[in-house]
DNA sequence: CAAATTACCAACCGGTCGGTATGTTTGCAA
DNA sequence: TTGCAAACATACCGACCGGTTGGTAATTTG
């Protein structure tokens, strides 16, 4: 690829995790992407076939930043699983920074958009959501194990995290006020704490 | 009003909460309520100044339904606060029912999309979600005073609940199966449960 | 009952949409 | 140097967008 085709088709992508995120898949039209990013429409339609194409190549630009991302953050550190559980969870927390459409997330705004009129751009976000939370699933199966805690699968609490994550996201949009966010991670903290505390026995 | 009004507007909003649900806000265009409700855009523009307009009276009358369907739900029928909470999420779950667009969250799809283009949409999706969300409040400050539970707000609790709710949805469509939102419901009802359960003295 | 108001309609408007057709420029290989 | 494909740019298209128009029919009001 010539450094011409890197600028271009990467420029266009974090236009497209910018302006998507702060407008809606919808709502943001080609042109927008193309003078956000600096190119000519010709150039956006050399790169993607459709606007549908560039929305599942966004998503997969997401699933690739995002995991480098968490993959180069601290809380891996801690020896205990359960402890590196709690650790990202805080570190998830810490990302509720800046503006809004600067920490939400651009594959949870796309999927609630475009599920039924573009499976295609779902997928993608889904597979975006789901393979991260996987990263979750070894730290969280250790943990159970090393606790003796039982009555769900490490997948769903997984999954689990992220709709909190999701949905403080839809909070703190409509309420504008990232502290709706920041109050419903405080609370998934709390429920895995509470989880895995040693004195589960005492339920009745 | 005559019973033309009633008819035209009333269908239009009914419209508003179906497709809007399905296809998002910004995709569903003008035509497609009116012609999912039988009206001419003469009548839309009749009725509502703007799409804008339609936005946040759709908000208000998803509001105003909203409130009856819980105000007349059996989860209000228990003595104990908790055991209302409890059946509240319980009731929750079993609204997760039929076709996704059909227990999806109207004003928590239009927040998203609608945040920064359309802020009065945005303010009525908000004042919807945390309206519904204030009127679980008593049972769950009784519920906290009557087992001694304290480090969260009442106010926060409620949030919360709706922020899972919301996130569930998330992965509900975009992993296309009800089945995640499920998972994630009985996860926030474990929460609470632990929340409120006698034997919360025993932690460290 | 007449006047005013509301409810609604069909046709249409300027503008924007996603997408295309047809170039021109660039980088590289032979 | 030339050939050639990929990387862009320009100009444009038909469809559709939200919104407006001028008008008619029904209802309410004095």
């Amino acid at each position: 690829m010539s450094p011409r085709a890197i600028n271009a088709r990467t420029r266009l992508l974090e236009s497209a995790r910018d302006v998507i995120r702060a407008k809606g898949f919808s709502a943001t039209s080609v042109d927008d992407l193309c003078k956000t990013a600096g190119v000519t429409k010709g150039a956006f339609f050399h790169h993607f076939k459709s606007k549908e194409e560039l929305g599942v190549a966004a998503a997969d630009f997401w699933s690739e930043t995002t995991a480098a991302l968490f993959a180069g953050a601290p809380y891996h550190q801690p020896d205990d699983p359960y402890d590196r559980l709690i650790a990202y969870l805080e570190f998830r927390k810490d990302l509720l920074a800046g503006d809004l459409p600067d920490y939400t997330c651009l594959v949870g705004t796309m999927a609630q958009e475009v599920y039924d009129s573009a499976p295609a751009i779902r997928d993608a976000c889904h597979a975006s959501i789901s393979g991260h939370a996987m990263t979750l699933v070894p730290d969280i199966r250790a943990a159970m194990a090393a606790r003796g805690v039982s009555g769900f699968t490490p997948e769903s609490l997984a999954l689990h995290t992220q709709a909190v994550l999701q949905g403080a996201f839809i909070l703190a949009k409509s309420g504008n006020s990232v502290s709706f966010a920041q109050d419903s991670v405080d609370h998934l903290i709390r429920y895995v704490s509470m989880l895995f505390s040693q004195s589960r026995e005492e339920k009745k």
